[in-house]
DNA sequence: GATGAATGAGCCTTCATTCAT
DNA sequence: TATGAATGAAGGCTCATTCAT
């Protein structure tokens, strides 16, 4: 509070003018982070509305109010939440969107990327926290976020049919079944259960199977 | 309401005295079952929380504490529509289970059914809605509902790979693959799309693929 | 609120930094008791169920909500009234029962005390206010209180009886008489009648007259 | 409401008009008793708030909107409760009133009577339940009644100090302490403790004993 | 940056009472 | 007379947010 006259008293006027900016802002952002970390924790462990601003501040050590230092709003929070999602998620995307591989191929490294996500915090808001608590302005935007992954998903569905490697099915149902299965992990994903990466291969290995044309297809189509 | 005119077409006057009980009774079931679909649809539209008793008591052009004469409670309400969901769930499921079949057969028409069914309102508030919501009491009986469903599912699955029809496979995880892909029909499936029974087939189509053993499996294993 | 200016009087500018928390602790635990007042007051003018959380907060010129930094609920405030009455006559009875003087002299301090408690806003409270009002747990504590205070007053006469002060008596009716008339001062008090001391005197010579062996009796045992 | 006619078809001219009204008069009148006496046990039992119309009507075998068929409302009822124990203490202190007795004595008998009243369902109302319940016009009346009875009271004991059989005593807090004594009964009486009668004759023993002049005082003031 | 205190808005629920039948 | 249904009014409580310090 009146931290200025102690500082006068203790610190070193140039430390305490340029390395604290520097330190502070880190602190900062560590904060920030920290303080969403939490809130998403407590999101999804006891929902969106369920949760008060008290819980999320007292688990931290701070008062209520002291969180507006980092977010503008409960609903901010919770937008920050989709947001690190889907920039998670779309980071993989884009990533995979460049490798020179078949469509069936993208698909199945999709799977196994997307189920890894689903099993961290903020992969895991993505599917369970409802966007429908957003005010207009942001609810759009996380619409848009989802949207957008559905997109490139249903686009290395639609390459995998052109380029062969897919067999002809309905692009957007198939899609959706991918989708789902991969959603629900962040469900029912607990650490102490089959590892991430054993839930991505399981789901790679049946979720292809069905997309597979038959003469190129492996006996485990995700070695 | 309008019985009016059905009394005036089916009634007997000499019944008059009787059946005004029986009527009443019936339009005593029928309005609650109103207020049951009303506030399902606005929770899976709105969510639970915000969709508060005025809006439902709105739509249905009655004020608030008229709805407590059907319910005791608003999350009554909610388990009301989880257990709708549970038993339409389960009777599909039961049927199943006594079809002289195999495990991987059970596993196709689980799939047919239960995607229709997640296009229903009851269905789908049984995955879209957050038990969470309730008291201790009830979301005890919801939890176990959904645990009873994952159980019969996964029996489907374990008999299908015990009698040869389905691969050697990770019984919960594939049940799980299974459960999330349909699971997410309720959260997308909107009228004017692909109709119910047509996303049964290509979910059957899809998700059967990954499981059926390769001698025995048909180009279409749901046919 | 008009801290101020006391302020200003006895505080010294330098203990400025520490006092205000100081203050404030005591202006937050001055505030719950003035809250506690209001309450306690409204209660015994209007009775509990017709004073509403509106009325304490307006007469405090704060609002509603505002009450719970205090109380987390309305009966809470009323245990709180129950048990700062209990406390009071606990106090007074515990101190008699400690002096080194007859049954019949314990019984003549207690009337005089209890009396001049009737004449006070907690003590009023726990003779005029339900505890039926409040929930279960609390409920239990303010009958235990009550119980107490009973058990405590019949030994005071039993013990005149062993001692030879007191007439032989049915102890329960003769407490239960003492009480009545006792207790009954809470409803009919006003200030601007007969002072509380004033119906000590009265009371015990009263209440005392029926009880005394004989030969011990002076005229006016109260003089 | 609209009986006549249904009347008209199926009665018997001469029964319906005459034979039943008499009848039902008599069944009004005991139902309406019926419907008082369970009020007045649960206004007892629970408090007036606490106890609603459905306890009321359930616990007689009827509709909450039947009571209005004898109460116009609930306060309606809780007047009437005054009314019957103001009547009951009323006859009683008319007769003592005429009685060619002494003051003293006439304060022994009330005692004796006023005790016993204080054992009945409608003796207990008047002290046990809140008058502050009643709207404007009736919560007058009650107060009437208390006032009256209080003012009855204090003229057996001023009658008493002036025909010489009570000493001379604050006439308005000798009477207080009385009728708090007898009160108080309302309170704690219950039918497996000591009887009514033995109950007033311990009771007018001790409240006696401190107004009898000495030398008129017999060992047993109240034989 | 951080806090204690306060607020406004909103929501579920209760209940005496009314009314058509 | 009696009932099922509905209503208006009111009350306790929660909570995100603001503000002076």
């Amino acid at each position: 509070m009146t931290q200025g006259p102690r500082k006068l008293i203790n610190g070193n006027e140039n430390e305490a003018v340029w390395k604290p900016i520097k330190e502070r802002r880190h602190e900062r952002a560590d904060k920030k982070s920290a303080v969403l970390r939490k809130a998403a924790r407590l999101f999804l462990a006891q929902g969106y509305n369920r949760t008060n601003l008290n819980d999320i501040a007292e688990q931290l050590n701070i008062t209520k109010p002291a969180l507006y230092n980092y977010f503008a709003s409960k609903d901010e929070m919770l937008f920050e939440c989709f947001r690190l999602g889907h920039e998670m998620i779309l980071h993989q995307m884009a990533e995979i969107a460049e490798s020179p591989t078949s469509g069936l191929e993208k698909v199945a490294r999709f799977i196994r990327a997307y189920a890894r996500l689903m099993t961290t915090d903020y992969g895991a808001c993505m599917v369970r926290l409802d966007e429908r608590e957003l005010p207009a302005r942001t609810l759009e935007h996380v619409r848009a976020f989802k949207r957008d992954i559905d997109h490139r998903l249903r686009k290395f569905v639609s390459g995998g049919v052109e380029d062969g490697s897919i067999i002809r099915c309905d692009v957007k149902l198939t899609t959706f079944a991918i989708a789902g299965s991969l959603n629900w992990i962040g469900h029912w994903y607990k650490p102490k259960g089959a590892s991430p990466d054993r839930i991505g291969e399981e789901f790679a290995a049946r979720l292809i199977a069905g997309l597979a044309q038959q003469q190129s297809k492996p006996k485990n189509p995700t070695q």
